[in-house]
DNA sequence: GCGCACAACGTAAACGTTTTCATGCAGCCT
DNA sequence: AGGCTGCATGAAAACGTTTACGTTGTGCGC
C-alpha cells in the first residue's frame, strides 16, 4: 500500500500518466514500454489505491448487500448466490447483514452512501416503500427483494411464492386429498401473505366447495408445534397439512409424532423453503425448494445491468419460479424412499423470469 | 451523493474547513455555527464521500473477509458474528466469499488492497502460511482464523478442536465405551487433524490398551455413510463412533439404520459442529459444539484491536472453546429425551481464551 | 525538403475530503 | 493602554488516481 503510483513511474522513467495508461491498457503507450511499467510495478507490488481511483472514477467497483439479521441457509445461501456473480461482474461486496428495524438499516444505508455503485437490498418489516423513499439517492441503482413494491425507482425480484403454493396444492390435491390445512407466517410478512394467498386461490380452484382450516403460525418452530396441536384438537382430522415455511413443518410433525399420528400414513404434511434439515427428519419432508443462491445470482444480474446502463431495467418486476419437491412426508407419489442418498428430481414450477416493463 | 462539502459551506456562509470539524465534532467551531452546519448539511442530506475521506485519513473503516466458497451455517454465522461485532466497531465488512483455490484467494486479497483498514482470513487449502507471506502486504492487520500458522506476522484464532475432541472421548468413556472407532476428516484440514490428534490424544490417556479403529472420510456425508457401512463390516463391531463432522455422522447414523443397528441401543454415534441438522434426525445427534458466531465476534475483536493499535497482539495466537452437548445419540446420561423443544445444556469444556503471546 | 498528421508521452487539473498553517479578532493581564 | 494569549475561521496543501490537453518527435506524403 506504501507504494503510489509515483514510485512506480520514477523507477520505470515515465510520468505517472503512462503508468496509469499501460496498466489500464487504454493503450497510447508503446508495448516497448507498456512492458517495461508492467514488471516494475509487479516488482514494486504496486497495486493501486482503490478510494483516489473512485475518486476520480466515481466507481467503487463495488455494491452493497442490505439485509436484516437473520441467520442460516437462506442469508449465506443469498450471499453466496450474489457474492459469485458479482465476481464474475469484477464487483465487491459490502455487506450489511445485521440490522434490527428500521433505524439500523438507515444508518447502515447512510455507511454505503458513496462506497458502492449499487446496492441489493432484501426486505424486511420496516424497511419498505417509504422507508426507501427517504433514505435512498435516487440516482443509486437498487435492487429490491422480496419486496411488494410494485415499482417504483427501483428493480424488484421477487420469489414466486403463489405459484410454488398452488403447485404444491395441486400436488396434495392430486394426491386425493381435499381438507387441506394451512398454517400461515407473520402477518408483516411479505413471504408469509404471498403463500397464504396462493394457498387460498389454489383452495377455490381446485378443491372447490371446502373452506379449507387456516391457523397462523411465525415461521418458527414452537409457531408449528402448537399450530400442530391444535390442528389435530379439531373434532374432524385434516388428511394434509401445509406449513408455510419448513421449520413450522418441523415443529408439526413433533406434534403429530407426540399425538401418535403417523406421518404420511394418517396425516400428510408439506412445508416451503426446503430447508437442509427438510431432507433429514424422518420421514423427509416435502417441500417447496426456492433456489436461493439462484436468486442472488439473479439480483446481482440485475444490479450489474442497472449500474452498466444507468435506467435501463428500472422499475421492472421479476419474479423467481420454485421447484416443489416430493419426499416422503406427502405419501403417495414415489412411495418409501429409503436411501436419501439418491438424487431427487425437483419439478420445477415456473421458473421463467417475467418482466414487467413499467414507468 | 451529488452534493458535496462544498456545497454546505457555499449554503452555510463558511468554509469547507469549518463544515468538516463541525461535522466531524473536533471542536474548533463555534457552537452556533456548528448548529448552522448541521442543519444545512442535514437539509441538504448531505453524506461525506468515503472514498475522499479514506484517500487523506487513510483510514476506510472497512474490514475484509476472505473465505472459501463453503455454503451452510458455518459460512452464515461467521459472517454475522463478524459483521455484529465489526458494527460496534464502526467498521463494515467486504466480504470474498467464494474463491476456489489459492489464485482466487490472490486475486480477492489483491483486490481488497487498499479498500480495507483489515482482513480476517479462513484459512483453507492452499491459503496457507507461504500464500500469506508473499501475498499479504505486510503492514496490513491480519486475523487467522483456523490456521496453523504458529505466529506470524498476523494474529490467529482457533477453535479448540482438540480439547472439544479429547472432552467427547471422556465423556463417552465415562459411559463405559472402550471400543471407539473414530471417522476422520481429509487430510489436509486443519480441524480434521487436530480432530484427529485429540481423538488420538484422549484414547491412550483414557482408554489406555486398545488401539482404536480409525477409518478415513473427508466431511461428505456420503464418505460418512461409507465409513459406518466399513466399520459394521469388521468381525468385532465398536461401541462408539466418533465422526469428525456432523454431516458424517449423519452418513454413519443412515449405514447403521440400513444395516438394523439401532442407535443407540447397539452403538452409540457423537459428531462435531453441533449443525442445525443434527437435533433434526433421529435419534438427536450428540456432538460437540462451536461457537461461530463467538469465533467470528472474537475475530473482529482481534482485528479491531490490531488495526487500533498496531503491533499490539499481532503474532498471538488464541483458541475458543467448545462445548460438548448430549443428546441422544450416545446413549446413557439424559435418557430418552421425547421433546427436543427444551434447551439443552451444553457442557463447556473449555472456553477460555488463552493468549500466548509471542513474537 | 518541407510541412503535416499522428502517436507517444508529460503536465496539470480535478475528484472531495482532512489538516496544517496563517490570519484576524477579542479579551485578559500587567 | 498595549501587548499577548487563545480561539474561531479561512486558505491551501495533501492524499493517489485518471484524464484532458499540450508538447515533442517521428514518419510520411507531396
Amino acid at each position: 500500500m506504501t507504494v503510489t503510483i509515483k514510485d512506480v513511474a520514477r523507477e520505470a522513467k515515465v510520468s505517472v500518466a503512462s503508468v496509469s495508461r499501460a496498466l489500464n491498457g487504454v493503450g497510447g503507450v508503446t508495448p516497448a514500454t507498456e512492458q517495461r511499467i508492467r514488471e516494475v510495478a509487479a516488482r514494486l507490488r504496486y497495486v493501486p489505491h482503490g478510494a483516489a481511483r473512485s475518486l476520480i472514477t466515481k466507481r467503487t467497483h463495488t455494491v452493497g448487500a442490505l439485509m436484516p439479521d437473520l441467520h442460516g441457509e437462506f442469508f449465506s445461501e443469498l450471499i453466496r448466490g450474489i457474492d459469485l456473480e458479482a465476481r464474475t461482474h469484477g464487483l465487491h461486496l459490502l455487506v450489511s447483514s445485521s440490522h434490527n428495524g428500521a433505524d439500523d438499516a438507515a444508518a447502515a444505508l447512510r455507511a454505503m452512501q458513496g462506497r458502492v455503485d449499487g446496492i441489493v437490498i432484501l426486505s424486511s418489516p420496516g424497511v419498505d416503500a417509504a422507508f426507501l423513499k427517504t433514505n435512498l439517492p435516487e440516482s443509486l441503482p437498487t435492487v429490491l427483494l422480496n419486496s411488494d413494491m410494485k415499482a417504483g425507482a427501483a428493480a424488484v425480484l421477487n420469489i414466486d411464492n403463489f405459484a410454488g403454493t398452488y403447485a404444491m396444492v395441486r400436488h396434495l390435491a392430486s394426491l386425493g386429498h381435499r381438507r387441506i390445512a394451512f398454517v400461515t407466517g407473520p402477518k408483516n410478512n411479505f413471504d408469509a401473505r404471498q403463500r397464504e394467498a396462493g394457498f387460498r386461490a389454489a383452495m377455490t380452484r381446485l378443491v372447490p366447495g371446502t373452506s379449507p382450516r387456516i391457523v397462523s403460525g411465525d415461521f418458527s418452530e414452537a409457531s408449528g408445534y402448537l399450530a400442530g396441536r391444535e390442528l389435530l384438537s379439531g373434532k374432524v382430522r385434516p388428511q394434509a397439512v401445509f406449513a408455510a415455511n419448513d421449520m413450522m413443518a418441523v415443529g408439526c410433525l413433533q406434534a403429530f409424532k407426540e399425538a401418535g399420528i403417523a406421518v404420511p400414513g394418517d396425516i400428510a404434511l408439506v412445508g416451503f423453503d426446503d430447508i437442509p434439515i427438510a431432507r433429514y427428519v424422518t420421514p423427509p419432508l416435502s417441500t417447496v425448494r426456492v433456489r436461493i443462491a439462484e436468486l442472488g445470482k439473479n439480483a446481482m444480474d440485475l444490479l450489474a445491468d442497472l449500474i452498466n446502463r444507468p435506467g435501463s431495467s428500472a422499475a421492472s418486476v421479476h419474479t423467481l419460479g420454485c421447484d416443489i419437491v416430493v419426499r416422503e412426508s406427502c405419501g403417495g407419489a414415489s412411495g418409501r424412499n429409503l436411501n436419501h442418498h439418491n438424487q431427487e428430481n425437483p419439478s420445477r414450477v415456473e421458473s421463467t423470469t417475467k418482466l414487467e416493463g413499467s414507468s
